[in-house]
DNA sequence: CGCGTCTTTGAGAAACATCAACAGCGGTGG
DNA sequence: CCACCGCTGTTGATGTTTCTCAAAGACGCG
């Protein structure tokens, strides 16, 4: 059976494990991130990776000819900004206010790096393979309906707030990002909301407020496959 | 301007440069594959990744309930089977007779696997992380043609034969394979070819021989964004 | 309180999936 | 060597989902 994957886009409770392992050097500074200020633009270059520890980032790559797709979100715990031929491939920018730690992610070539250093950015690099690749069954098999649940449950599970009848979530992300991240337009995911909240699955006392209410029906919509 | 990824899903040559600066050990057996057969399964355990350096492999997750998604082909030069915690995260089998090179991706925990190694498994997932969010692009973003398009450039681009007056490509993968990995039926897969065909930017003497005849309209529909 | 932005809702159009039938091709056995 | 069979791929007709376009409602901010 194959379970590595249930938490879906979000870096997985396992990375954390392999980053207690290692040693905090000098180099691991902390950055701070108002609202909407970018932690890095596609392009720039870059050895570095970062660690979120609060708020929410969000990555995006804009193609050409305008067509933004939203590739990750960052919560606390994921790292974010993997540099892949030393450049960064996403804009990075901060939905709320936000706090980063700074690792350093220099390959050792021919011994000069770390090897801690080069071990934690591939276990990192190997966790976002598997989120990415959750993330593809996602966009090239699911629904609207289940593509909004299944975003909704990785993020009930990942930071839902529990109560005594509902599990609370906040999306401080617009309707917008959430369709861009799910391949969705926003009236679509707009619909999928409403279709839950109907269905009595979840609650939206605000936009930006989800309380699931079935967890489990949530599950059966999400996981139609 | 950013152009790290415009090969789109399959390695960058840059992944080839890594290799060759790191010595070969007695670990590095080569493997045959004949068609059909499976390289892993998914659950897999491995501290293993693997180099294609002939052939074509298909890599694959199918959800529980049956729904297929390919994640990539595995063309020389590829890496793959990426390792997350400990398992295969994919089903990998030949489409053709193939060729792989067995290479340890174990995890210098506490400093006893290669810096060398890390390294390079890094430097592989990194490029595997580039790849994996150029197809996010195209199964959150692009058309049934704009999706087939952008596959048939990319493997133009990496095994395309030049002639004189048509560059071609062998497809050793079904039309049910290709629209699982875009994300789309084998008939509406089958129609993009047959649309391409009809434009005269293809020719298709067999289902699985394309030879593009207009390169420069491929990509104006591949990138059509 | 008014204004702009984000979200929701509705109606209609377009894209893709689905269902069904046929064609092409390769392999097998007579 | 040819006829048959099965599989893959193509084409057509129809159905469903999602997108697009439009407008109204909700929310936050000055």
């Amino acid at each position: 059976m194959y379970v590595a994957f249930d938490t879906g886009f979000l870096s997985r409770e396992q990375a954390i494990h392999v980053d207690t392992s290692r040693k905090r050097s000098a180099l691991e500074t902390t950055m701070k991130l108002p609202p909407g200020h970018f932690l890095f633009h596609q392009g720039d270059e870059g050895q570095t990776i970062y660690r979120v520890t609060e708020g929410v980032l969000r990555l995006s790559r804009v193609s050409e000819k305008g067509r933004q797709q939203v590739v990750a979100f960052g919560y606390p715990g994921d790292i974010v900004g993997f540099p892949v031929a030393g450049q960064r491939n996403t804009d990075c920018d901060a939905l709320t206010t936000a706090k980063v730690q700074v690792l350093p992610a220099r390959l050792p070539r021919d011994g000069s790096g770390g090897m801690a250093e080069a071990a934690f950015l591939a276990a990192a690099a190997l966790l976002e393979i598997g989120n990415m690749q959750e993330h593809l069954m996602t966009l090239g098999r699911k629904s609207s309906r289940e593509r909004v649940s299944s975003f909704l449950l990785v993020l009930m599970r990942r930071v839902g707030r529990h109560d005594r009848d509902a599990i609370h979530v906040d999306l401080p992300m617009s309707r917008a990002d959430i369709a861009d991240f799910l391949g969705l337009r926003t009236e679509t995911v707009s619909r999928a909301f409403t279709d839950l909240r109907e269905a009595r699955i979840i609650d939206l006392p605000t936009a930006q407020h989800v309380a699931v209410l079935d967890p489990d029906r949530l599950e059966e919509v999400a996981e139609a496959d």
